[in-house]
DNA sequence: CTTGGTTGTGACAATCATTATCAATAAGCT
DNA sequence: AGCTTATTGATAATGATTGTCACAACCAAG
């Protein structure tokens, strides 16, 4: 059977709360400093219960962190800056679309995809471009 | 100055000769299976340096591992089985155009992608439907 | 209310990828 | 060949994540 527990509530809300993405390591110490005195392996616990059941979207940051955000406002892509960092995020409905569309043509489920666009935001583009 | 060691050759030839992508830690043991002594280190280390001077790409794989490939001339996408590594090709035109015209819209120059879809293959989906 | 069974929790150990350290090695110049 | 210094590689350190397990919290029934 499932149970509800504060703790379960609190990284829900927490998740709710937090705009865009949040690591896992973050969202423990953010309720940490919140006053709960919620245990590291528990937000992984409920972070994963929370995925698993589809309430969350999980990714890998570009460092490698798994980052997780509340899925209610639909999924995006990125758009990174190779040099700063900059990340705008980019709505990719065709490229959704596409991907359900290759992966049935081979046979594969439950696809998940990878598409990040890689580049120069305007300005590193104006700065790289001086230095030479 | 940049000196020339067998170790960075090595590095480059494995990853050229590698179709898709490919782990660090993957990468270091198909060196070594190969003959190889080369060290864990200098592998990281040079894949580093590749993808720093733009001979490489890396993003991250869904299990977290950073994952590698050749940024060579001719480019194509990949469809990969989750569990028994199974790799399709796949022609991505529309989300080649796609991603060249989002980054242009956001005023990024030099734009890189990466396009790979995870799944199931259908073995694997019978096999794990199996299970439960 | 109490008992019993079961599930969730949390401190800590274990694991895995990656990075830092540093003495020994070898590349390239003279 | 000899010198200077970048590079290597074994290993330790780090940091995120997962596994373990005793204990606490929850639910239902008596």
């Amino acid at each position: 059977m499932k149970r509800n527990t504060w703790q379960r509530e609190a990284v829900r809300e927490a998740l709710d709360a937090t705009d865009g993405f949040i690591s896992a390591q973050s969202l423990h110490s953010a309720l940490h400093a919140s006053g709960s005195p919620i245990g590291l392996a528990t937000v992984y616990r409920a972070l994963g219960d929370l995925t698993a059941s589809g309430d969350a979207d999980c990714l890998q940051s570009p460092e490698g962190e798994a980052i997780y955000r509340a899925c209610s406002t639909g999924h995006h892509h990125h758009l990174i800056c190779r040099n700063c960092g900059l990340t705008v995020e980019i709505a990719a409905d065709e490229v959704e679309a596409w991907a359900h569309r290759v992966a049935g043509e081979h046979g594969f489920t439950r696809a998940a995809h990878v598409v990040d666009v890689f580049g120069l935001c305007a300005e590193c583009s104006r700065a790289l471009d001086a230095d030479r």
